[in-house]
RNA sequence: UCCGCAAUAGCUCAGUCGGUAGAGCACGUGACUGUUAAUCACGCUGUCGCAGGUUCGAGUCCUGCUUGCGGAGCCA
């Protein structure tokens, strides 16, 4: 007899198997029962019938505790009055762990009592779902990448300067000196570029920001591809090349799960269209200032003149060459005008923000080193970066993408907090 | 950090004009052969966030604090 998943039942009609999981819930009459069991992979039902299994067996899975680890054997069978499609008609079920007052009731629970259980909460379907589509979405960035001849590199996460000066940072004792939580890989992954030419990261950064919004984490994985030998508009390509990649392959690979969030499949194609809509900060400025938006010039967005741009297109849209005083360091000046930067950020429909800022980098040593004393940073913290414009310095750009971001829009949660499997917030460092 | 809202049973909430604490769910027992958060009957469940004040009397009114939530700023 065959041990198996649920998720692979469709193969096993009509042939006894082994299942081992967790009853999620259960409901009995009489002389039958339904126990709702997961096992990590999906979720189904096991019916029992008290005429089958004897009085003893019966009562005992009437009598099953909600969270309960079983090994269940029995003959899968197709029936469209369950849900998933298949069940599993219960022949034996033997309890491999038993659970007492699971505190995650199948009823309503509020937010703070279901986060302070996170480490529960991630059973249920819902977040079960969401977190599917995450790995999904990060299985899709590796197999996007290496498909492009990419290089995956590791960032420190240990830094003994700031990356960009524009935020917190979580500092910690280094042996006795400062160190720094990196807030972005990015510098490293340019010196990854000049050694592999097109490389990406992926890990975990951190911003000590007091941010407490539906958009923030202080702890939040990116993505942060560098090519050498690009431009800004082959960036921009491949930055909407590979969105489009990743919502394509959460359309071909988690159809359970976007049913059990209630994703609109049919607006999540929409984002797959490309090209994507692209307008300069100028002209961003300009919409804003007709629609009686109190900003000047110079100004960066927030959050309510993010979302009122987003609403104008269909799909997400590119703003590019923001005034340089509001972006980082490193980036490379406009050729024709000196007041704004070729960089680009992508905003998402339906509010859901920023999701990637990318930029071209700066290639001239004696100007890289201008703009570092001119953001107020001390050049000698960033010998090693300005090295890389010593020896063979080439144009290079690339770009971050917020992966928490990018699940809660595409799951379209209302909160990012749900779209990590343990969020770290201002207020949140448990469990 | 600023603005606004909230805190009552294990959970979600109600509690009128200031007058002896309520419901649903969970849990327990029983009934029920196709349930979908099953249903029905009975039972159990309390430091009303903390500290002080007003009052004959405070879950309710006032002050301070704590914690959480929503938003702003900052950003991915």
């Amino acid at each position: 007899m065959e041990y198996i998943r649920i998720i692979d039942s469709k193969d096993y009609v009509e042939q006894k198997v082994q299942i081992k999981g967790w009853v999620a819930n259960k409901r009995s009459s009489g002389k039958i029962a339904f126990l709702q069991l997961r096992d990590g992979s999906a979720y189904f039902q096991g019916v029992a019938l008290k005429s089958q299994l004897g009085e003893a067996l019966f009562d005992a899975i009437t009598h099953l505790n909600q969270e309960t680890a079983v090994e269940v054997v029995g003959t899968i069978q197709e029936d469209g009055r369950s849900k998933f499609g298949y069940e599993i008609h219960i022949e034996d079920l033997k309890v491999l762990g038993d659970s007492v007052d699971y505190p995650i009731t199948p009823k309503a629970h509020g937010t703070d009592f279901l986060m302070d259980h996170r480490h529960l909460w991630l059973r249920s379907s819902k977040q079960h779902a969401i977190m599917q589509i995450r790995n999904e979405i990060i299985h899709a960035t590796f197999e996007f990448f290496y498909e492009r001849g990419f290089v995956k590199i590791d960032a420190p996460i240990l830094t003994g300067v700031a990356g960009e000066n524009t935020t917190d940072l979580f500092e910690v004792d280094y042996f006795g000196d400062n160190a720094y939580l990196g807030q972005t890989g990015q510098l490293y992954a340019e010196a990854g570029a000049m050694a592999f030419g097109k490389v990406f990261t992926y890990g975990p950064t951190f911003r000590a920001e007091k941010s407490k919004t539906r958009r923030h984490l202080t702890e939040f994985w990116m993505i942060e591809p560098e090519i050498a030998f690009c431009d800004h508009e082959d960036s921009l390509k491949l930055q909407e090349e590979y969105v489009a990649y990743l919502i394509q392959h959460v359309l071909d690979h988690c159809d359970y799960a976007l049913d059990v969030l209630g994703r609109d499949r049919e607006v999540l194609k929409r984002y797959t269209q490309l090209p994507f809509p692209r307008i300069t900060y100028d002209e961003a400025i300009e919409m804003l200032q007709k629609a009686d938006f109190d900003v000047e010039w110079g100004a960066d967005f927030g959050s309510p003149e993010e979302t009122y741009i987003a609403e104008h297109f269909e799909k997400p849209v590119f703003i590019m060459n923001y005034p340089k005083a509001i972006k980082a360091f490193y980036m490379k000046d406009h050729p024709d005008r000196d007041d704004v930067v070729l960089c680009a950020d992508l905003i998402a429909p339906e509010g859901y923000g920023e999701i990637i800022g990318g930029s071209e980098r700066e290639t001239d040593y004696d100007i890289l080193r201008e703009k570092i004393i001119n953001f107020g940073l001390n050049p000698d913290d960033y010998d090693w970066y300005l090295d890389l414009r010593r020896y063979g310095s080439v144009p290079h750009s690339g770009f971050g993408l917020g992966l928490d971001r990018f699940v809660t829009w595409v799951t379209g949660n209302k909160h990012i907090r749900e779209s990590i499997p343990f969020p770290r917030l201002l207020n949140r460092l448990y469990p």
